[in-house]
DNA sequence: TTTAACCAGTTAAACGATTAACGAAAGGCA
DNA sequence: TGCCTTTCGTTAATCGTTTAACTGGTTAAA
């Protein structure tokens, strides 16, 4: 049951391996006959041919491959989405895809980038658990690398994609404000990542754009996003003199807590108290009750734009062009039942 | 900035480079004397050389490399976890694990496959999204191959791990029953999966066991498993004639559904009613309050015996023993808080 | 004295593809 | 006829390793 090789077509289709190389990889330009090319295309679909890649890769130093190293993106729940968008694209281009994850250990970091590189890998992509600015790896020196959901401190040199924190937290609140609510709580962390400061951010400047009179007091930060947290936000903040009527969660596990802490308090979701997410936490958000209304984290995208963005310069290589981009995706906001119109009369 | 090659080693240390392949590889045995040796592997080192695995690949026909392939593991929540076992024992022992996700697809999954047998892997594992059976994938006739959270309908040729189902549930019975609890109901699922048929199997087993009367009025079963499947199983037995003190959830989600029953029904957990669901599902189980007693589906654990199983087979091919085995993990109870002792008085 | 074994390496042939360079036969043209 | 192109393939080198077979000198055994 030995594979099929070059060799074996030629032999049987009575030609040199030469001559079948050149007809199957499609560089037979004027070299070869109809009837020569007709025969060897005939003997290798019946021998089921299929190239030996390992060889074909020592000769051409290409692998049609790239690496995705990851600190814990495999093993961390939704994040996956993005190896699946990368693998998928990668997968539907033609390309493999290999992924090491390091466990965040920057020793199995090395060695990961070693083991890809012995494998010839074409270029990279360093994708992160959670969205951060980090400095330049130095094992990638001179290696295509696109960074995924991270960006670099000095970010000339490579192309990154990031979700839009600011831009989609302003769409979430512009949400909450169309639905008539003035008077918004928020439920943040002050564990300082790139979400947590700029989604606040954006919590902030929709407030003093609405001119809400010291809004601060309707904010509420803890240093986790877990359900607990939320929990203990919500309380404080729904339980206080000034009660907000909508409530915007910086994760949907936070908005979880929120729920809790409103049937507590005796106020139902929508109709007393508005209450939005963050993050479209598979499992979560669409199993709440009422199921609750959102912000996509683009992980999928963001996986698919990283690899095609990758492919694109490898392939394009010699071309000379490649152009460097800091990408950002926009959340999409994903409609469920836990905001409601705010009526002024129903207080 | 040229990859150093064996011959550039081998021209540093003044010897032909199959005297440094043989030091390098350790084959030296008494064939190199320990003065070239040593210059050897110094040069090595200085020169920071690393094989080209692909050349060798090519030569020695292994690859120290094993395939994944999955229906939709990776896109899949929490069953990504037996990704990242299956990938981090094989990178442990040594091997690298490259996975595709063929998105349930039979035509993917052809081309997956040659994919990687182009690619030289030495060996597969075969990984299902949900627990099932399934036919022999001819592609992977005649290659090593692992079956992980499914099973084949004719296992004799082939290992593969699966979660004892009825083994766990039974487990989740016995706690409850130790709690004193008697009327358990049963909210389950009539989607002929195994682990829905083998759950339900120890439950009705332990009901019998227990000699609780007519237990078929006290079992509740949709076709999916969504928290809201939960919540109207939850809702008919919670609110029945026959009011049981404890449910047994076929899925976290489910429970989910069963908490927000209870809440309606004014029903406290754990005082009033004990719930106890299955899965150990991320972000849910522990998020919930109160936080969910469940049983932790074993997928890192699968994943990881999948992988040494593999290896263990391809390291020892030519040992001429290879051994199957039907391997069944069994389920770890997650005490947390919604199950509470049932005091007759109390009711 | 012959034969065999050992030592410390080296040579060269693979592994299975790709591809630059070559060549034989046929056709075109003066 | 002689010379030049085309046409249609083939030869052989190459990618970076591994490894069986060899080498030429020394030493031990028969």
């Amino acid at each position: 049951m030995k594979r099929v090789k070059l060799s074996d077509v030629a032999a049987a289709a009575g030609v040199s391996s030469a001559t079948v190389s050149l007809v199957l990889s499609g560089n037979s330009d004027g070299r070869v006959s109809e009837s020569v090319e007709k025969r060897v295309r005939a003997q290798a679909k019946k021998l089921k041919y299929s190239p030996n890649l390992v060889a074909r890769s020592l000769r051409t130093q290409k692998s049609k491959t790239i690496g995705l190293i990851s600190d814990t993106v495999a093993t961390t729940n939704f994040a996956g989405q993005m190896l699946a968008g990368a693998e998928e694209t990668a997968w539907k281009r033609g390309w493999l895809l290999i992924f090491v994850d390091t466990s965040a250990d920057s020793q199995n970091e090395e060695r990961a980038i070693r083991a890809l590189l012995q494998r010839n890998v074409e270029g990279f992509i360093y994708a992160s658990m959670f969205h951060r600015k980090l400095d330049y790896p130095l094992q990638l020196k001179n290696q295509p690398t696109i960074f995924l959901h991270c960006s670099l401190n000095s970010p000339d040199t490579h192309s990154s994609v990031v979700p839009a924190e600011y831009a989609s937290a302003s769409l979430a609140m512009d949400f909450l404000i169309e639905n008539g609510h003035r008077e918004i709580g928020w439920i943040g962390i002050t564990n300082p990542t790139v979400g947590g400061r700029e989604r606040s951010r954006a919590y902030i400047d929709a407030m003093k754009k609405l001119k809400v009179k010291d809004y601060k007091s309707l904010m509420f930060n803890t240093f986790e996003s877990y359900a607990n947290d939320g929990y203990v936000g919500a309380k404080k903040l729904l339980r206080g003199i000034r009660r907000p009527t909508a409530l915007f969660c910086f994760s949907d596990r936070m908005a979880m807590g929120a729920y809790r802490a409103a049937n507590e308090v005796g106020l139902r979701v929508p109709q007393d108290i508005s209450i939005m997410g963050f993050d479209n936490q598979p499992h979560i958000a669409e199993a709440l009750w009422p199921p609750l209304s959102t912000m996509q984290l683009p992980h999928y995208e963001m996986g698919t734009w990283a690899a095609d963005r990758l492919i694109d310069e490898l392939e394009n290589q010699d071309s000379g062009l490649i152009l460097r981009e800091q990408k950002e995706i926009t959340c999409k906001l994903v409609e469920r039942d836990s905001v409601a119109p705010y009526h002024p009369l129903k207080r």
